[in-house]
DNA sequence: CTGCTACTTAAAGTTCACTTCAACTCAAGG
DNA sequence: CCTTGAGTTGAAGTGAACTTTAAGTAGCAG
């Protein structure tokens, strides 16, 4: 077994099989295809869809993990190292994203006490005004990225 | 001015004339009418969207804000106790949605360590399986609330 | 060969939290 | 009275991250 079917992998890294098509369509991992024209997966897309489930939980959207995955050598399969590397740079992501909820966290213990949730006096409820300069559509919650 | 138009409500509170209509499309505010059919919000309102716009900062659903914002009493302007209590409930909340991030990180700082991404080895790929398991529709970032 | 499960595709649907649009009315100043 | 800016509505659109559906094909055990 050198290779995966879209079940397999799917079954090992806990990845709906739509969704692997998905990141497959948005270029975000690869598959061969069989001679009947069915997926199969190197072993080493595992850990390419390992790396997508962490950096979601980071908070790091599709389009940069994409970014990001698109900086790995094209010509060999990834080492050690070159994970550590994509790793680490998602750290400082995790760091601010703790931080931003730390304060909130703090201002609202501050809060409780007075109830004020006044907009004119509490600090609360105008951290920079993020939320209404986001632009169109949903925001991202407390728009990790643009932290 | 005892009222405040929707113009006036949304400079105030930084959010969107359209939110505020949906909101009140979602039953999260109120507004009364003048003779022309315009709306005119209670000075008090403006706790309510600043309510609104802290709990979405700690990761709190719209329809889970709207529950919390029923819990409030009807036949009286709320008081600091009222938001002070309603407060205090995210409290946790946001406790745990720190903690999560903080076991990321502190995980994530030992696999840059060894690079590893192993679904297999690694404790990161495989928190719970929390995303696997959301259902339809796009997961709220580290499924607050199911958390 | 039969039957079964797993796989294939494109297209459309889903959820959340809104925004945008079109066509219109209101309120207030000059 | 006229103009202008602010307000009204319902319906449709947006973006992210997928899932679902329908109709068909592959691969393998018996």
């Amino acid at each position: 077994m050198e290779t995966l079917t879209i079940g397999e992998l799917s079954a090992r890294s806990g990845v709906a099989p739509s969704a692997l098509r998905f990141y497959e369509r948005e270029g975000l991992i690869h598959a061969s295809r069989t001679s009947g024209n069915q997926r199969r997966y190197d072993r080493a897309e595992l850990r390419r869809v390992s790396f997508i489930k962490i950096s979601q939980q980071v908070g790091v959207s599709l389009d940069e993990i994409r970014e990001a995955l698109a900086s790995l050598p094209e010509n060999r399969t990834p080492t050690r190292a070159d994970w550590s590397r994509l790793s680490a740079s998602w750290r400082f992501r995790l760091q601010e994203r703790i931080a931003v909820l730390e304060r909130l966290r703090d201002e609202l213990s501050g809060c409780i006490g007075c109830g004020c949730l006044s907009l004119q006096r509490c600090k609360l409820a105008n951290p920079g005004d993020r939320l209404a300069a986001g632009g169109t559509g949903p925001q991202r919650i407390l728009n990790p990225g643009t932290d």
